[in-house]
DNA sequence: TGTACATCAGTGAACGCGCGTTCACTGATGTAC
DNA sequence: TGTACATCAGTGAACGCGCGTTCACTGATGTAC
């Protein structure tokens, strides 16, 4: 699962972007530290005011440091978001792998309900994850990880939509696993972001969902 | 409608946002070349490369004109902000006023289908109003204006809600309309930035709405 | 209708600040023999 | 196990730039009589 979700990470960027991996222990933990400073950060004082200077400081080290290791602050901001991104996936393969999208109506809201619950919970783990799902909308750099994200889970929901429903045209199926993929993340950001609501709006969401799928044949 | 929705405007911001309204004609134009030239220059540069002085230049002035009317960028973006969710609440009140919400399911898809194109419409329309809905998710100040649109619309959805579910429970009814609500900003989103999907998708959606609300009350 | 004056709209020039980034360097760690 | 050397990790100090913002001002418009 992982290494399928890894791909996307090797398309050269038309800017340069690209991570210095750490080679002694030391360098690791300053690597893990530069992206720890700017999930806190991001949480601390927004997007709008993060700087090189700031992320370098909050953990320890001199400008020149972090440079060492990313060329600039999207480059951080992109690697913080690959791993959120990655976190997600994951969760929601395994789902599909397990059969969460398989069996009967009731049993599959329970597991959709159970793995939207998960993908809140991974994106709450990551450092500065809320904050990173909301930039993610809006830089370049980062819109385009999360649409390869997106891009990667529809393809995967897909597959399962072609076995259950082989008689739906495939570009209807397409768009059926792109609507759901949405509206299930819609439903998640609100989760994340209140969490009073949380409970609620994923069973609701898990039940819009599925009773979809339920009339896509009848429609 | 439109009176209803200017309500929210009246609450004084923590930090000052508050526009100068423009007396003569003159005045009005120079306001007005503003918010459109900050519209291009959000498409053409994106948010993060905006600044005071580029949207100055752009709309014919020089710094301390624009200063005038806005006391800081963000001024500015909330005007646009405020006016794209007010045009944008305007079509669902005139949606849900004229019974979009009422009727047999097929009507009711039909229905929320052309609510969704004319939201679509009125984004596309409004200068930078695609990037002005993706900014919104992240500025505070402007996630403010869009929380409260939310708002509205739920309030009004709830109301309606109300008439047709009396039995179902007042904290589910409010569930449902802020998921509905939401997977409908969803399919908008895709739909405006992916003209290609735009129909598939806000048909999907529509159904899919529908059909939750046609399972409320058998769940 | 014409003039004097008040108010409004916009300018030119400049400010201090923090940004991203780079330089030549020193100190820490790993490796070969 | 000890030493010499190569490589890696991080520093101190500084840079040019464009940012948001302000000042004292000039020119344009509206108004009273």
């Amino acid at each position: 699962l992982a290494k399928e979700a890894k791909v996307r990470q090797k398309r050269p960027p038309s800017v340069d972007l690209d991570t210095k991996s750490p080679l002694q222990d030391r360098s690791r933990s300053t690597f893990e530290a530069v992206l720890a400073a700017t999930g806190e950060l991001m949480r601390d004082v927004g997007f709008e005011r993060l700087s090189t200077n700031m992320i370098a400081e909050r953990a320890g080290l001199t400008p020149p440091a972090l440079y060492r290791y990313f060329p600039n602050k999207y480059a951080v901001l992109k690697e913080l978001a690959e791993r959120l991104m990655q976190a997600q996936d994951d969760v929601v393969f395994e789902w599909i792998a397990n059969g969460g999208m398989d069996g009967e109506p009731d049993e599959r809201i329970a597991k959709t309900i159970w793995v939207y619950g998960r993908v809140v919970d991974v994106t709450r783990a990551q450092p500065g994850g809320v904050f990173v799902n909301r930039v993610m909308r809006v830089t370049p750099v980062l819109r385009q990880v999360r649409v390869d994200s997106r891009e990667l889970v529809v393809r995967n929901v897909m597959e399962r939509l072609r076995l259950r429903y082989p008689t739906v045209p495939e570009a209807r199926l397409e768009t059926a696993a792109r609507l759901t993929t949405e509206a299930g993340t819609a439903a998640i950001e609100i989760a994340v972001e209140e969490p009073d609501l949380a409970d609620d709006i994923l069973a609701e969401a898990a039940r819009m969902v599925v009773l979809y799928y339920e009339g896509l044949t009848a429609y």
